[in-house]
RNA sequence: GGCGGCAUGGCCAAGUGGCUAAGGCAGAGGACUGCAAAUCCUUUAUCCCCGGUUCGAAUCCGGGUGCCGCCUCCA
């Protein structure tokens, strides 16, 4: 088993070899942080969180950073409207990022710098660009020379003639070139502003990243990502920056870009009113539909989003909960021990299909990702640990040898650990609270309903039942026993 | 205008040359159940159109149609 990876610098995809054996380093481009993020947002969190869990769970050591930007022009206009700092408004959303991922099941990366911590690293390298001669300095400001820069379009497969005819933006007569773009920013009155061989100012967008990931990660490191957008101009411009400044290249070695959220169809912006922040939609759906959903869906293909689409993922979830449920109610309703009840056929099918499941999932994720297909993995084992449970209904109230637990055990914790692969079923182990009031009471009411059942009152029984339905709680009657959970 | 992507059953979505085109949701039929729920079984596709290459194409090539994205801050 190889992994694979669809490399966006040549357009193919390409055998997975990191730069050092075991290890992966990784950047992935994080939010700037002037409001709650969108859902746009949460895409590339869920897509590269779980790319790193499965470099993980394959063997490899991850080292994941993911910056945030905290100087930047849309939160200085948005700390302008607060009367507020900037910086402290940049650091009040940091903090509702950690609460929304932390949300989506998305672990902290291993480090996330931010800009405002890194001007002497960016200023260095913005003077070290302007020494080999890639950039130039007009007014304050400093401009990357991107005629001078050979590779220039290499990732994004652009021509510098083509983007001149394209060129829609306001020429700024003081550039060399009308795609030359900003290293460093003079400061305006009342901005914020750090003090750089060129005067006061702060940086551009882009020399933060390769300023970040050259520390933390060094020339040349595995894994690049970031959304579709981001190839040009943000990433053709850190590749630029980055080579330009160590005369060495290249920057990183695989690119890797997550497909575009559209709403309804369309492209989610603020003017088209189709626009929403994560937190609107955990508001109504749990983050473990909202990551499912995503996961779905074969992280370069665009998705549309929408509430018929969630209703039907956020049902399809269920479906695996179902299964893990019915796995733990047969491990712990059922008794075990010496049984003269034969299941060996049973048990040796069972546990081929453990394996198929284990290896066609491994297969799966080393083809690019391939989640959609890892998350059928994972509907197939379901079917057939269900099939097997069926198996076991006919021997309702026996004993069965001990074996059988064992296998089931063996299920439920393969079906968690490559639910875990994707982020998935991390409430499972979650220990419940409430001092098991809530289940003695429960107990009681089965109790009762049962007893009516036992002289066929089926009036009292139904009510029973329905009047839980109604506050959510769904009664199931199995030939193990009554089961109770909330919907 | 330049560049790139996509088009698979009612819906979502894998599959990029060859056994019966994954999986999920919805629908239909059956089993189980006191009735349910959960679950299992069965069932639903001439792969956008037209040409071509090939013994053989959803899959490759050419043309067409439709949709989307990037080229400007954007995940």
């Amino acid at each position: 088993m190889t992994l694979k990876v669809y490399n966006t610098l040549n357009n193919r995809k390409e055998e997975f070899i990191p730069r050092t054996a075991g290890k992966v380093d990784m950047y992935v481009c994080g939010p700037t942080t002037y409001n709650l993020i969108h859902l746009g947002n949460a895409r590339p969190l869920i897509v590269f969180d779980t790319v790193r869990r499965y470099l993980e769970y394959t063997g490899y050591e991850v080292n994941y950073v993911q910056n945030f930007t905290d100087i930047d022009d849309k939160i200085i206009n948005r700390a302008k409207e607060e009367g507020m700092d900037p910086l402290a408004l940049a650091d009040k959303y940091i903090k509702e990022y950690y609460k929304d991922a932390g949300a989506l099941g998305v672990r902290p990366a291993t480090v996330h710098p931010k800009v405002s911590e890194h001007l002497s690293e960016i200023i260095d390298m913005i003077q070290q660009i302007i020494d080999n001669g890639y950039a130039y300095e007009v007014d304050g400001d400093v401009y990357f020379g991107v005629s001078k820069f050979t590779g220039y379009g290499k990732l994004s497969g652009r021509k510098l003639e083509d983007m001149q005819a394209g060129a829609r933006i306001d020429v700024d007569e003081r550039k060399q070139h009308p795609m030359d773009f900003a290293l460093w920013k003079a400061a305006k009155p009342g901005e914020p502003a750090w003090d750089s061989p060129w005067g006061k100012g702060r940086p551009g967008w882009h020399i933060e990243c390769s300023a970040m990931a050259n520390k933390y990660l060094g020339i040349g490191f595995d894994i690049h990502g970031g959304g579709f957008d981001l190839i040009f101009p943000h990433h053709e411009n850190e590749i630029a920056q980055a080579e330009a400044c160590t005369g060495c290249g290249p920057f990183a070695r695989y690119w890797m870009h997550n497909g575009f959220i559209t709403v309804n169809e369309e492209k989610m912006s603020k003017s088209l009113g189709n626009f929403f922040t994560l937190r609107e939609i955990l508001a109504k759906y749990d983050p473990e539909v909202v990551r499912f959903y995503m996961l779905s869906t074969h992280y370069r293909s665009p998705l549309d989003f929408d509430d018929t689409k969630l209703e039907m993922n956020k049902k399809s979830l269920t479906r695996l909960h179902n299964a893990l449920d019915n796995i733990k109610a047969l491990i712990n309703g059922v008794s075990y021990g010496d049984s003269d009840i034969s299941l060996e056929k049973e048990i040796k099918s069972l546990l081929d299909i453990l394996g198929k499941t284990e290896r066609e999932f491994g297969e799966a994720m080393d083809d690019d990702f391939n989640t959609s297909l890892a998350v059928a993995c994972l509907f197939d084992l379901a079917r057939e640990a269900n099939a097997f449970g069926k198996a076991l209904d006919v021997h309702a109230g026996k004993v069965l040898p001990v074996t059988v637990k064992e296998t089931l055990e063996k299920v439920k914790e393969k079906f968690l650990q490559l639910g875990l692969v994707l982020g998935l079923f991390q409430q499972e182990g979650a220990v419940p609270e409430e001092s098991g009031i809530i289940e003695k009471l429960m107990n009681v009411l089965v109790e009762v309903r049962q007893e009516a059942r036992a002289r066929k009152d089926w009036d009292t029984a139904d009510a029973i039942r329905n009047k839980l339905g109604q506050i959510g709680i769904v009664l199931e009657d199995t030939p193990q026993g009554v089961r109770w959970k909330q919907k």
